[in-house]
DNA sequence: GTCTATACAATGATAGAC
DNA sequence: GTCTATCATTGTATAGAC
């Protein structure tokens, strides 16, 4: 195993994600971004090299890893029921592990993946296509009724979306309002094997051809 | 019934609207709305008063109506399966009515409501509160089973908003590989109904205790 | 109410020393 | 590879004429 100190590259690769994160790519400052990396600001443009190409490189080292290990996981699963829990089990995991993903990819769709390098453009495509064929095959041998797979597949994943990234709005709403009774004072499934596993049944059991 | 003429500042608000919905917060720019809009950008700080200010009234033109319309409307629905499939088909109908909620919603809550002023982040509150509430009922009584009521709603809401929003970015993916054979070529479910009756059969029937 | 002109700050980017 | 200094541009906002 080489040395574990990190660059200066990884170093600013990883604040800019936060940040990217945090307030979109419009709103993410350079000189904010240097800064947080303990560097100056020519110095990231020596090791990246440019805001577009930084942005590109955050979500490349994250979006084609995803999209292997979901394809690879999936496809070791066996049955429907089980290849679905995978998918949403892979994807909830992932998400968890690198928080910047979520909002970032949230900020792209409701952009229309205008800004979004090709590169991760098909990277999205290869996971919604994992669901989708995995839905159109479950309806083929008739385990679910006849329905939309891109619609089934935008519930778990924006459902897990909206999951993981609406915590900070759902902290905000909590401190506007202690008195008033709002959703999700206990939220005890934020653990990545209860979420996915909840997501997975209630899409496994709400598409079932009703016998 | 008064004139049906735009006034300067409905016309401002709508064009606002359509470009935050495009590029965000960040990245809308005042000069271009103005310009849209036909007026100059003096005119806009005129009838306005800044770009928080401008935001903020764009956002109060439509939640306040949306909650109130979900609540009115679950209400008068009679059983948990039509109170479910009222909430969806509201949702849905609206979204689809105001093409820029989506978006906007899309990256608040990647943002964690941050910039979201409080009146619009109470208006999501109430929202959210409406499903919960409806499904916390629905396992008191026996029809659903144990659920967290967070993660139900967040599916709906997460999945109606991505299938919405995700429009633009399924058109750049069509047109960035024409021969890949990626999802949704026929996404038939796109009309308000069909897509309410799906995404609410599949929860009702996905959260149904089973005999 | 609407315009022209402009002030003023912020930001992405680069040149050049070390 | 990293820094200081600086530039050019853009974007929010306002003053004042009409």
């Amino acid at each position: 195993m080489t040395k574990k100190e990190e660059t200066t590259r990884e170093k600013i690769l990883r604040i800019a994600g936060a940040e990217f994160a945090r307030i979109g790519f419009n709103g993410a400052r350079i000189d904010e971004i240097a800064k947080k990396a303990g560097c100056n600001k020519a110095t990231l443009y020596y090791h990246i090299g440019g805001k577009e190409a930084l942005y590109e490189a955050v979500l490349l080292e994250v979006f084609p890893r995803l999209a292997e290990e979901i394809e690879e996981r999936v496809k070791r699963a066996e049955s429907i029921k089980e290849k679905l829990h995978a998918f949403v089990l892979s994807l909830v995991t992932t998400l968890m592990k690198h928080q910047e993903i979520s909002p970032v990819m949230m900020r792209e769709i409701a952009s229309g993946g205008r800004e979004l390098p090709a590169s991760v453009l098909s990277c999205m495509a290869r996971i919604c296509s994992v669901t989708t064929s995995l839905i159109e095959q479950a309806v083929q041998e008739g385990i679910f009724r006849k329905t939309d797979p891109l619609l089934a597949h935008l519930m778990i994943v924006g459902g897990i979306n909206f999951y993981i990234a609406g915590e900070g709005m759902r902290e905000r709403v909590r401190l506007q309002a202690e008195d008033e009774h709002v959703c999700s004072e206990n939220n005890d499934a934020c653990n990545a094997e209860k979420l996915a596993e909840e997501v997975s049944s209630i899409i496994f059991q709400g598409l079932q051809k009703k016998v």
